[in-house]
RNA sequence: GGCGCAUUGGUGCAGCGGUCAGCACGCAGCCCUCUCAAGGCUGAGACACGAGUUCGAUUCUCGUAUGCGCUACCA
């Protein structure tokens, strides 16, 4: 069976790269009825934090990702990792390396790892010239044993070459020689993160192993792990990154919130949506076809059809209206205008709950109404929000009036003083009050004051509804009503 | 520095030896129209470069360039 995990490191939100990476590996687990599992690695103590698990627990749950079984933390399983290492070195197949620890700070390690590796390049050094690797097993014992410290190597073997197949990369082929006898137990016993995840996916029978590129080249390293420790190396799936529009990484220090999933949870985005267009990034079914469902994108999901080139996500920081990738924002505006009125309720609900804009009636006496307004409301709206901002004048009578649009609209044609109380009149006595009889009383009481149609089509949007932009103006008095209407109308002369 | 991976319009993807190089987002124009969207139509815009292989390369091979990743007693 099937057994996949999805392994964040809880420091600090949820990243919509490690975001796309557990759906992919859910997707593939539910496609083949296998089982997701969620690991949490917290073993770097100075870094993670209980907060940062629940918003990566709230974001999978947010995009619908359903994990198997009980979480497993990292951190209480190091008695293993730590267990195993010394078995290998028991086997003979690790050693204890006695060499005192080598400080690096941490901001130069880049470079420093640049500077070692020219420096044993030009003096021919190799990686396995350790004076402890040969040391015998007994002496290594008694030296242990005295108390003294020492971090645990593997052995790499000296000659060879190291496969592996990768189902999204193919053929990965790594000399021995360019990799070093890797460490697997610090010197204060901590085990290492190579170590770490192959003891636990080995313990967790782990079957396909599907995590970002970026891991790519160390599966080698971990793949000689696998073959001490005598276990099966598992199918490795390896997916490309996701970089920012300078194709550097994403970040949250250099790009802000954009990079967390919550920001897009906090903004709007109707899960679906978003799930969708992640799904996108990396991936196609090879046709046309963009929108999906969960259920179809779990049937139409396959390692195979992974891109290998890395995908930018692409927004603009000086640009608030792309904050976020313009076709996310788009598919968000898709799913909002097309989903089905019942899905999308629980939504707008609680995004007019927030606002304090909801009322218990709107899902009894006045549910039709409701649902009417909603459905003419968001065929223009881009995010949840947009139900309480742009339509907050449905909902609500202290919605604030736009300024441009008042100018625009109202200030322009002082003769709308009258027209407009005269045009409220008139609404006044229709019956009954729908988008038909708003629309016959405005036309002929265009005909009867010679002025143009749009003048007071215009005005009246912006008296009921503050903006210069909506929906058909007939459909919005039905929606406000009449006795909204005439009172927003006649309220309006106070702004000419 | 070494090793690895990648390279189709601004972005995301199709293409898997012969295509007018396709789709979506974005952009521009037109239509529709009471505004703005939506929708419809149209348009601008790409195979990184150089060698090979081949009757023929976007597609296969090699090299160059560029980008990214890894390289640590970080994860």
């Amino acid at each position: 069976m099937v057994r996949v995990r999805f392994a964040p490191s809880p420091t600090g939100y949820l990243h919509i790269g490690s975001a796309r990476t557990a759906l992919f590996n859910w997707l593939y687990a539910r496609k083949l009825g296998g089982r997701f599992l969620l690991r949490i690695e917290d073993t770097d103590q100075q870094r993670s934090t209980e907060a940062s698990t629940r918003s990566i627990l709230e974001g999978l749950e947010w995009l619908g990702l359903d994990y198997d079984g009980e979480i497993v933390f990292q951190s209480a399983n190091s008695p293993d990792h730590r267990a195993a290492a010394l078995r290998l070195v028991e086997e003979g197949k690790a050693y204890r390396d006695f060499t005192p620890k080598e400080e690096r700070s941490d901001a130069n390690v880049k470079r420093e790892i640049v500077e070692r590796a020219r420096r044993d390049a030009s003096e021919g050094q190799d990686h396995r010239s350790n004076p402890y690797r040969d040391l015998p097993l007994e002496e290594s014992n008694n030296r242990a044993a005295a108390g003294e410290p020492f971090a645990v190597r593997l052995k790499v073997a000296h000659e060879g070459r190291s496969h592996f197949e990768d189902a999204v990369y193919g053929a990965q082929e790594r000399s021995y020689a360019e990799i070093e006898d890797l460490v697997l137990l610090r010197s204060d016993g901590h085990p290492l993160y190579n170590l770490s995840v192959v003891v636990d996916d080995v313990n967790m029978q782990i079957t396909h192993v599907i995590r970002g590129q970026d891991h790519l080249t160390n599966t080698h390293k971990q793949a000689l792990i696998y073959a001490a420790l005598g276990a099966r190396l598992p199918q490795f799936a390896h997916l490309p990154l996701i970089l920012a529009p300078n194709k550097a990484k994403l970040s949250k220090r250099k790009h802000g919130e954009v990079v967390s999933l919550t920001t897009y949870r906090d903004r709007g985005f109707v899960p679906a949506a978003f799930r969708n267009f992640l799904a996108l990034l990396g991936w196609s079914t090879g046709d046309e076809q963009e929108i999906m469902s969960l259920e179809e994108l779990t049937r139409r999901f396959s390692l195979e059809a992974i891109v290998r080139a890395n995908a930018v996500f692409n927004f603009s920081e000086s640009d608030p209206r792309q904050w976020t990738d313009p076709k996310a924002l788009w598919m968000n505006a898709e799913y909002i205008r097309t989903l089905p009125f019942a899905e999308l309720l629980p939504m707008v609900r609680s995004e007019l709950v927030a606002q304090r804009l909801w009322k218990q009636e709107y899902e009894t006496t006045e549910r039709e109404w409701f649902e009417r307004t909603i459905n003419l409301v968001r065929q223009r709206f881009h995010t949840l929000r947009d139900f309480s901002q742009q339509g907050r004048a449905y909902f609500a009578d202290d919605f604030s009036m736009d300024e441009a649009a008042v100018q625009k609209n109202l200030r322009r044609e002082p003769r709308l003083k009258e027209l407009l109380p005269a045009l409220a009149t008139k609404l006044e006595t229709v019956e009954p009050f729908t988008a038909e009889t708003s629309e016959a009383t405005l036309r002929a009481f265009v005909e009867e004051t010679g002025v143009k149609s749009g003048l007071l089509i215009n005005a009246s949007r912006t008296a009921l509804t503050g903006q210069a932009v909506g929906p058909s103006m007939f459909e919005v008095f039905e929606a406000v009503g009449r006795e909204r209407s005439v009172k927003r109308l006649r309220d309006a002369v106070a702004l000419i």
